[in-house]
DNA sequence: ACGTCAAACTTACTCCAGGTAAGTATTACC
DNA sequence: GGTAATACTTACCTGGAGTAAGTTTGACGT
């Protein structure tokens, strides 16, 4: 028995796609956390019920799902932070949340981490700093309010918050490889590096 | 004329290789210097005057390759560092060298450090790992110590050199981007937000 | 001196994934 | 009911990684 039944050619009735963009992207996900990162546009196509031109024709090519994925993972990074530090004050709790929402969310999407920053293309880079950007808007507008009520050179927020972007990044990797010690130690343990500097101590 | 001669093939005379592992890992550094991260194995064994199996043969495949040129990296890396905070005591002023040191590495090997963590292959995330772990040795032996003579917990040493290398690795990619502003300057902000946690503060 | 072997390289291939062009089945519309 | 548009699929092209087989030369024993 065939899982997924390849979709009749020809107008549909309803006059929509039956398979549009999200369901795509739906499959490359399951397919990436299935097969891992090096899984082939085809096998993701398969997954989806559909053949490689229809990925082609709803995200575009390798890059431009690369990217999508990298919206998705990063709505939710942001989502989760979001939430996480709601509810709190700005002050190190809240940090040691945001810290740990991160580390959590990212293992939550191991394989989907490494299709997009380990991906196939040279512009990885360019999209992990895309990735970065956004999912580090909230922190770092916050960051510049609070130092800014502080009497303290908000310019320094950017590059902080590329910083921290980073330090979660490559520690969630590193983590992700072996996760023996709790997220909310690893956490406690980045809040302590961060926080003197970043309360202005 | 052609720049490159290609080797006559037959048995040298001296006995040895002409063109050893050293001379293929240099071509390969010029091919991705002026082709960028996307360069084929193929190129850069016609830029070391070669063809293609001999760079098999001498460094091994696409993999082989990223892991050597990591290699040479890190090794700058280290040597650049250590060099920037042998003659100092640990301290402030260190670390500002130290940073200030792998900014600038970093912004001079640009492409290498494209290829080697934008590499084409799926195992990116391992090698940048491994990259990390090597660079940040002398750091995190330095801070252990730091910490263990200041009555202070050593295990944070090992993930807070993590995040610091993450943080290097991903404020470079950001600032090799536009360098507006000097490598002194974000070396200072960046030593501003580490130290304090650092020092135990 | 000469035949044989081994070394070192090149040519020529296979394989696979990304990407695309052309063809086919089905519905909408007049 | 005929024509046009749509939404697919099949079949192909391209390019790079990796490898097998062939070719040229020096080394070495007799």
């Amino acid at each position: 028995m065939t899982l997924h039944v390849r979709r009749r050619p020809g107008r549909p009735t309803g006059g929509r796609h039956v398979v549009d963009r999200d369901v795509v992207l739906d499959a490359a996900e399951r397919a990436i956390r299935r097969d891992g990162a090096s899984v082939s546009l085809e096998t993701i196509a398969i997954e989806a019920g559909v053949t490689k031109p229809v990925v082609y024709a709803r995200v575009g090519g390798r890059t431009s799902l690369a990217d999508a994925l990298s919206d998705r993972l990063t709505d939710r990074l942001v989502l989760r932070s979001s939430i996480a530090i709601g509810s709190l004050p700005f002050g190190r709790a809240m940090l040691a949340c945001f810290i740990e929402a991160n580390l959590t969310t990212m293992a939550d999407n191991r394989e989907l981490l490494l299709y997009v920053t380990g991906g196939t293309s040279e512009d990885t880079p360019q999209r992990t700093l895309s990735l970065a950007e956004r999912s580090i808007t909230p922190m770092a507008e916050m960051l510049a309010r609070w130092r800014f009520r502080q009497g303290l050179d908000p310019a320094v927020a950017l590059p902080w918050a590329y910083g921290i972007v980073g330090m979660l990044h490559l520690v969630s990797l590193w983590w992700i490889k072996e996760t023996d010690r709790s997220a909310e130690q690893l956490a406690e343990h980045l809040t302590e590096l961060l926080w003197p500097g970043l309360s202005g101590g």
